[in-house]
DNA sequence: CGGCAAACCTGCGAGC
DNA sequence: TGCTCGCAGGTTTGCC
């Protein structure tokens, strides 16, 4: 599910309800998650307040005054869920559920498991193996088109299959990558060291734009994304490729009939949405 | 190192 | 109605 605009938001919803808060309870039903989750975590958060939220890629960071950080990946399905009184009744695949001290509870929901839920030191969290790897962020404005271009070079993969890789840039999935080549007219299946120059500039600008649209509007509920407060993600209504194999392209110029609308192509064993026509 | 497939899980929609 | 199949927003591992 989430990528960088989803998790985002789910960063936005928990900062006003965790900042500055003392975790009061914390209950760790289902240990076993993608990675199992760090034994004796809930023992070693009770009692301590949260000092910020933060995000890194897809990943939430959660930092509590004794100079540890929560890490947190939501995976394919993982949903977080907040009631600040009277939560409903527990599902099956709520993991963990977390109270504060003023009563709020928090609940990370996840049927597929895919998440991951680790305890470390927030002075090492950039060696630690999740983080380590991660390229730049891609709405940094430190990082620029050169910064782009210069982690494309050399690499023979498709630009589709690098832009997935969390190492070259982080935070993009599936349906941003999509996006942001459709947006910048780059086909899916070019080259990754051919992106430099002026289609870098273009590819870097249209990733900004989709990732920024993408956040204020709380991102894409395909199924099972959720604010913080239950409500969906709009932006699948604005996707203007993906998921929507056969259908115009808005703002394309191709014939729909003639070229069959948006196409999908298999890369790496996940769907490409993509126009032939406007994507060179 | 690069690239690809498989694995990890559950749920849902399509098709029969 | 009910079954099977394919597919899903991610990451890691293992094999060529």
């Amino acid at each position: 599910m989430p990528e960088l605009p989803e998790v985002e938001t789910v960063r936005r919803g928990l900062e006003p309800v965790l900042a500055g808060r003392r975790l009061r309870r914390i209950e760790i039903r289902r240990p076993d998650l993608r990675r199992p989750i760090t034994p004796g975590m809930a023992a070693r958060l009770e009692g301590c307040r949260v000092l910020a939220v933060r995000r890194r890629a897809k990943y939430l960071l959660i930092d509590v005054d004794s100079g540890q950080s929560i890490i947190l990946h939501l995976g394919m399905s993982g949903r977080i869920g907040i009631w600040p009184k009277a939560p409903p009744p527990l599902e099956r695949h709520d993991h963990m559920e977390v109270e504060t001290e003023d009563g709020c509870i928090i609940r990370l929901r996840d049927p597929r498991r895919f998440g991951m839920l680790a305890l470390a030191e927030t002075a090492a969290l950039g060696s630690h193996p999740l983080l380590a790897g991660l390229g730049p962020e891609p709405l940094d404005p430190a990082f620029d088109a050169a910064g782009l271009a210069a982690r494309l070079d050399g690499r023979r993969t498709s630009i589709k299959a690098a832009l997935l890789d969390q190492t070259v840039i982080a935070g993009l999935g599936n349906i941003y990558v999509c996006e942001s080549l459709f947006r910048a007219g780059l086909s899916p299946r070019r080259a990754a060291c051919s992106v430099r120059g002026r289609r870098a500039v273009r590819l870097l600008e249209a990733i900004r734009e989709v990732l920024a649209e993408a956040i204020a509007a709380g991102g894409s509920s395909l199924r099972d994304h959720r604010r913080t407060d239950g409500e969906i993600g709009d932006f699948q209504l604005r996707l203007a490729v993906y998921d929507r194999e056969g259908a115009p392209c808005p703002g394309c110029t191709c014939d729909p009939v003639a070229t069959g609308g948006v196409r999908r192509i298999v890369q790496g064993g996940r769907s490409t949405f993509y126009c032939a026509t406007r994507q060179r």
